[in-house]
DNA sequence: ATAAAATAGAACGGAACCGAAATAAAACCG
DNA sequence: CGGTTTTATTTCGGTTCCGTTCTATTTTAT
């Protein structure tokens, strides 16, 4: 079964998943952080700095930044990997879990509620 | 027909997203200024400070500092309420419009994309 | 007319982010 | 070994955002 989302209906699932975030004073990601974030959970590990400057077409200070800002966060950690101590190995957290396991929550709320 | 998504399309959708706008260099917004955008043009006017700071649950100051930065990016206007000259009109625009279509675009598409 | 209330914006200090360039540490290679 | 490459981070200057507080303008009420 395929999801077919006109344009009003991915507006207002936007919109709805926005205003929750919001109301509930959820820590607020910028989308870069958020599309960071979804990577490492929806992807498969390994995940260094580099890769996710690449696959999101970003700088590598981009990534150190935005994992200083969630590891402080306790969001993801970072380890050092053993076999090339150069790379980094980005890793998934409880908090991280929770956090995704609630944007997931309000999002599919968002779309329950959609009307048309 | 109503739309039901669950936790792992959720995240799939808002991942998916995510990232076509980080790769496309949208402006990107914060999700403040994402859940005021989309108040402005889904919901009938008249929009005032007061009122989308009631909305969302924030300060006016947040209000004003999302319009003034919006409003540099030409996603929405502002004017003088002439029947009570202490509120502001907040006003749709035609790059504003394009922005949300673009945006509605991304989601849809990738909500298209969506496996299970 | 004058005082009080309401609306929006400005000012301030603090925090986060950005891009670009410089640095540090580890691995590779001749 | 010595030099080069690769990986990640730090530093720099600049911009934006935040919350709080203060100000200016307009309306309403006495």
């Amino acid at each position: 079964m395929a999801i077919n989302l006109d344009e009003s209906q991915s507006l207002q699932l936007w919109h709805s998943a926005a205003m929750a975030q919001v109301l509930d004073n959820v820590p607020d990601l910028t989308l870069r952080q958020t599309a960071i974030i979804l990577t490492i959970y929806l992807q498969r590990p390994p995940h260094t700095v580099r890769g996710l400057a690449a696959t999101l077409n970003v700088t590598k200070p981009v990534i150190t930044r935005a994992l200083d800002t969630m590891g402080m966060m306790k969001l993801v950690t970072r380890k050092r990997d053993p076999s090339d101590r150069r790379n980094v190995i980005i890793q998934r957290t409880v908090d991280g879990s929770l956090y995704l396991e609630k944007l997931a929550e309000i999002i599919s709320t968002s779309a329950g509620e959609l009307r048309l």
